[in-house]
DNA sequence: AATACGATCAACCGCTTCAAG
DNA sequence: GCTTGAAGCGGTTGATCGTAT
């Protein structure tokens, strides 16, 4: 089976995301949504491919997306249920409302497979900071997807990860970049959560195309070009007020 | 103060699964 | 049932930050 690559080499760009970008993805997908991944970056005016815009959205730009933090009781149901499920991260995201897959997976890997091995070997040796070793390809390797059911034991906040709160939502280095991107999640936020976006019947997520080509589409008034969707009327796209992303 | 090393996490890559024709 | 394209998923990488020496 020929696969068509799914980020072309054309200039397509890869790293990190800017401000600029995300603001583009997500007042495109709050204003129509994401109709078709690999077509919506053209659209978007981004130079990303439809996996990387895919990503982006669903672990930092959705609305109610949750970043660190997480509590004793999130620790324990990620535990429990990665003891049933093995790395099933997106079926253990599924329990775990805000969270994303991604960010789960990096959670266990950075603090709860410690706590479980510690607690299964706690009985053999004390912890160590200098047992600790980052070398995460090999710590893959040897992880077992069946990790031991019985050797979870929850510890107190000894092991928790980081603290995060909503100043560094973006961990961004530079303070004018964090700050910058601060403003831009609020207003996102206010604008998804504060309009009818989230509560209309008419669900965007599942727009589909033919995938065969499209006539041009237009550009509307705030520079986003308007997808090819013949399910998504003016009406609809007039209900949104996207008069605050100043591009 | 400089350097080395470990920890964290955002993002990429490639494979699998799903769904439409 | 087969082919094809898109979405989803999980493993892995690499940049950055914090801390120890």
């Amino acid at each position: 089976m020929v696969r068509t690559p799914c980020c072309d080499e054309n200039g397509r760009k890869k790293g990190t995301w800017t401000p600029e970008e995300d603001r583009k993805l997500a007042a495109y997908i709050t204003k129509y949504g994401s109709w078709n991944w690999r077509q919506l970056p053209k659209y978007a005016g981004l130079e990303r491919c439809g996996k990387s815009c895919r990503l982006r959205w669903l672990n930092y730009l959705r609305p109610n997306v949750k970043r660190g933090n997480y509590t004793e009781e999130e620790d324990e149901i990620i535990l429990n249920l990665h003891a049933q499920l093995g790395n099933k991260w997106s079926a253990i995201a599924g329990h775990l409302p805000g969270r994303s897959d991604n960010e789960i997976k990096n959670h266990w890997h950075t603090a709860l497979k410690k706590r479980a091995n510690n607690s299964g070997e706690s009985s053999k040796k004390c912890n160590s900071k200098n047992n600790i070793r980052r070398s995460t390809s090999v710590a893959n390797k040897n992880a077992s997807p069946s990790t031991s059911h019985e050797n979870i034991v929850l510890e107190s906040s000894q092991w928790s990860p980081k603290e995060s709160s909503s100043e560094d939502f973006f961990s961004y280095s530079n303070t004018d970049y964090q700050e910058q991107h601060e403003v831009f999640q609020q207003e996102a936020l206010d604008e998804i959560t504060s309009g009818s976006f989230w509560t209309e019947p008419f669900l965007v997520e599942s727009f589909h195309t033919t995938g065969t080509d499209f006539l041009a589409p237009p550009i509307d008034y705030c520079g986003l070009v308007c997808p090819p969707s013949p399910f998504i009327g003016h009406e609809f796209l007039s209900s949104f007020d996207f008069d605050h992303f100043n591009y």
